[in-house]
DNA sequence: CGTCAGATTGAGCAGCTTCAACGTATGTGG
DNA sequence: CCACATACGTTGAAGCTGCTCAATCTGACG
């Protein structure tokens, strides 16, 4: 489990976590994990597969905010918040699990350590969208998306999903644009900039960086946010 | 309390939370209430004033990720992250009240449903970041600009600080465009453009919604994201 | 009365958008 | 096996949004 790379959890905890898993199911890519304005009874946990949460805006613009990656709990949120203010969206084929609310409820009840790392892994998301915020409104287009290969590169890492510098990244760039906020005719020019300055390498679904320093640079990348360290809780 | 909004507290949580607070203290205006890179032992709650998050970008250019009002628990995030990976500004002068995170692992320990209700806290935070994101990325500053003056009235509304269309807002057009992303230059022609097609007033301190439903229709405001709603979690 | 913070205005420029076309690979039905 | 459709990436041109720089205005305050 991924919440064992911020704080140790003894047996007991992991038992429980191990048995609030419900359901497993598959999804096909381009489907909705959840719908917005729904009131799940479950919380996501994904488990295979690449999902992002979105939002559409009237004119028909589809703002990701979020791009998930397998062991994250997609919509742990669900839980406390109740009603969903987004959507969650299948980017690939998925493979998910889904855990009771009613479950949950009981690990709040139970386990005050393991509530923590739980309430923990929704901080860090709350983390990562304010340093989306900060370089959506800071950078330009080409900085932000410097920033974000960076981000994908070190949560592929800490779930062992790079192959050295190399790492599948199921994106189109339709897809990676609607996460910049900006025009997949301008996205596509921005990574032709990356590419073409030597800083990576994106064909298919393979991304290489080859020039780390350069990208984190243009990207004004400081992992801090990611908050990827293991310390009592 | 402000949580009392989102679902009842018994006695015992009242009372646990009042004595949860350790000293008081007040910060002039301009000054960090924490800053970014702390390690903080206790966290802060937001009782009189204005204050905002932020972080800056390397050219110098200050994001605004979140304003907070009074009665907003400010970094009650990093009890749980440890490393502040923002700073706090007081953007007014602020009275704030300390918490230890001591007292907070305390209360997780005794109190799951009072924990349940703190952690929901966090999480409205984290609702309303992805709000941000959408807006900025999805619509025209003046679309943005709207969107953030229906959600500053609606927030304001819930602690009693409006006073029938009106309320104080003590921001200077560079805060403002700060938490949009813009220039405060563009700032200035967006807010003349709200004001001169009747939307708001806005004079010195005092913001007045004059039409909310065109301004809400502008900024695509649906309040779901807010979450004030009280239900039992 | 001078100073300073904040608001306002103008002009020229850069970044990003839209529209529209075209290339290329993959898949599908006849 | 070919004809066609579809998804994704790439390119060009024209236009708008928002930026920068720089000046001016206003009111508050010492």
């Amino acid at each position: 489990m991924k919440l064992e790379l911020l704080d140790d959890l003894s047996e007991a905890e992991r038992r429980a976590l191990e048995n609030a898993i419900a359901h497993v199911r598959d999804v096909p890519a381009g489907e909705d994990l959840v719908a917005i304005g729904s009131r799940p009874t479950d919380s996501t946990l994904l488990l295979e597969g690449f999902a992002g949460r979105y939002k559409l805006t009237l004119a028909g613009k589809r703002q990701i905010t979020a791009v998930h990656v397998p062991g994250d709990f997609v919509d742990l949120h669900s839980f406390l918040l109740k009603t969903m203010d987004h959507a969650v969206l299948a980017l690939t084929a998925c493979r998910i699990a889904g855990v009771p609310h009613t479950t949950l409820r009981k690990l709040t009840e139970e386990y005050p350590h393991l509530t923590r790392l739980l309430w923990l892994s929704t901080l860090i998301d709350g983390a990562a969208h304010r340093e989306w915020l900060v370089v959506m409104g800071g950078l330009s287009a080409i900085g932000h998306a410097a920033h974000l290969i960076c981000e994908f590169f070190l949560r592929l890492q800490t779930v062992g999903l790079t192959d050295g510098a190399s790492f599948a990244l199921p994106l189109t760039q339709a897809e990676f644009a609607d996460c910049l906020g900006i025009s997949a005719v301008h996205a596509n020019r921005i990574l032709q900039e990356l590419r073409s300055s030597g800083m990576i390498d994106w064909q298919d679904d393979q991304v290489t960086i080859k020039d780390w320093d350069r990208l984190a640079a243009v990207g004004e990348f400081d992992a801090t946010y990611l908050h990827m360290r293991k310390e009592p809780r």
